[in-house]
DNA sequence: TGATTATTTCACATTTTCTTCACGATATTC
DNA sequence: GAATATCGTGAAGAAAATGTGAAATAATCA
């Protein structure tokens, strides 16, 4: 699952510090700007920022004017940050765009909470999260598995080794290849290993086990056609 | 605590009126549309509307128009109904940014169930003081926590990971990332700690302990369906 | 400070999952 | 079609993760 790219804006450099490890810490990719216009061009080049957090009070071009340059062209997600709560004109903000307010001081914990809330509710449940095909919907989010809309139990191995056959379906997938992407990098066991999640997997999906086919000689490819 | 505003829409009378009668029961405060472009309609003179629950076939304008008009402007939650679980194009759905889907006929527990974590999830930590799930009510201002009426003393890292769970129900969450979200940010220590919260939790809990499922392999996963 | 409480760590029991192995089945090669 | 290599399968035990109670450490409060 791709990390959400976000921009952190503003003029402190020790606030910006803060904020970028924290968003680190909760693995985030953070950009830093320094101000106004910084934060305009850093964003235009980097076209998939996924939120954006700028606080309000800065030299050149303040909050409010890097929110209307944004609006003009983009719908992305903004957090801004206040210095004081009456700071915040509130009205004037939603008119613009803003998505939430946060005023310093903040904790961590709220801030990185806001953050996970609005980018949850941005991407409804992100495209990342849901791998369908065929009636196997497998959900990352909430790690569960439904087969016809039947909920069933996959174990964590499984649950990884299904998911990459989805996210590579028509590959032919070498074993190696399949090692390396879904065990540990430090993994050196049989390679035989596979071939009993297969089977337990093809168990587990019924009539559509046979989706999962056997590559002689190389590995295993998920393909739905015949 | 302001009643949340729920819009229910579906063409058959008999429908409304039962979905109606439980969730004001559950004190939320519904308002009916009998079809698509009714719900556009309500949905945009009421501009405070917290939650959509849409019935897919509908005469005139179906549940995934109504989803597609009001994405454009609006991130309300939406919860689709569906008349056979097939019927459901879940990934269409998720891309449209439906947030659940139930299928009919449903129990009304569910239905409610859905609701009330639909909507928290969607506030995130908002301003809310209070977190109430299935009997279970904790107050952040007094910092007391009631299990069906009945007051129970949680320490402060309880409280705490409770809390989390609460306000991430249905979500498989991994040992990491309740460390980062629960425990300061600079907490070096064993994620097994978190093992024993949850031990000390679930027997607070009592026979409400199993809403904590363990994810093998992950962590920990809070929900009260099954 | 000393006592009390909360939090974390640890050791061991328990449970679940993962891996290996042996053998039969199946495909490929010549 | 026989020889060979590869795969399917079920069982066993190895390994890993979690549950649990108690002890150690840290924090709090009188």
């Amino acid at each position: 699952m791709k990390k959400s790219k976000i921009l952190v804006v503003d003029d402190e450099q020790r606030m910006r510090k803060i904020i970028n490890d924290f968003l680190t810490k909760s693995d985030y990719n953070v950009i830093e700007a320094c101000d106004g216009e910084d934060a305009l061009d850093k964003f235009f080049k980097n076209k998939d920022i996924d939120l954006i957090i700028l606080d309000i009070m800065m030299p050149k071009l303040d909050g409010w004017g890097v929110c209307k340059e944004i609006r003009k062209e983009s719908k992305v997600p903004i957090i801004m940050l206040t210095a004081r709560s009456d700071e915040a004109d509130e009205l004037q903000g939603f008119k613009l765009g803003v998505d939430e307010y946060i005023s310093k001081p903040f904790s961590p914990k709220i801030l990185v909470a806001r953050v996970e809330a609005i980018l949850r509710r941005c991407k409804g449940i992100s495209s990342d999260d849901v791998i369908e095909c065929d009636g196997i919907v497998m959900n990352r989010l909430t790690h569960i598995v439904t087969i016809d809309g039947k909920e069933v139990d996959f174990s964590y191995k499984e649950f990884e080794l299904l998911a990459y056959f989805l996210q590579n379906q028509g590959i032919a997938l070498p074993r190696e290849n399949i090692l390396n992407n879904v065990w540990n990098y430090d993994y050196y066991g049989e390679d035989r290993t596979i071939d009993t999640h297969v089977k337990k997997i093809r168990a587990k999906l019924g009539n559509k086990g046979k989706y999962i086919k056997t590559i002689w000689g190389i590995g295993y490819k998920f393909e739905t056609l015949d």
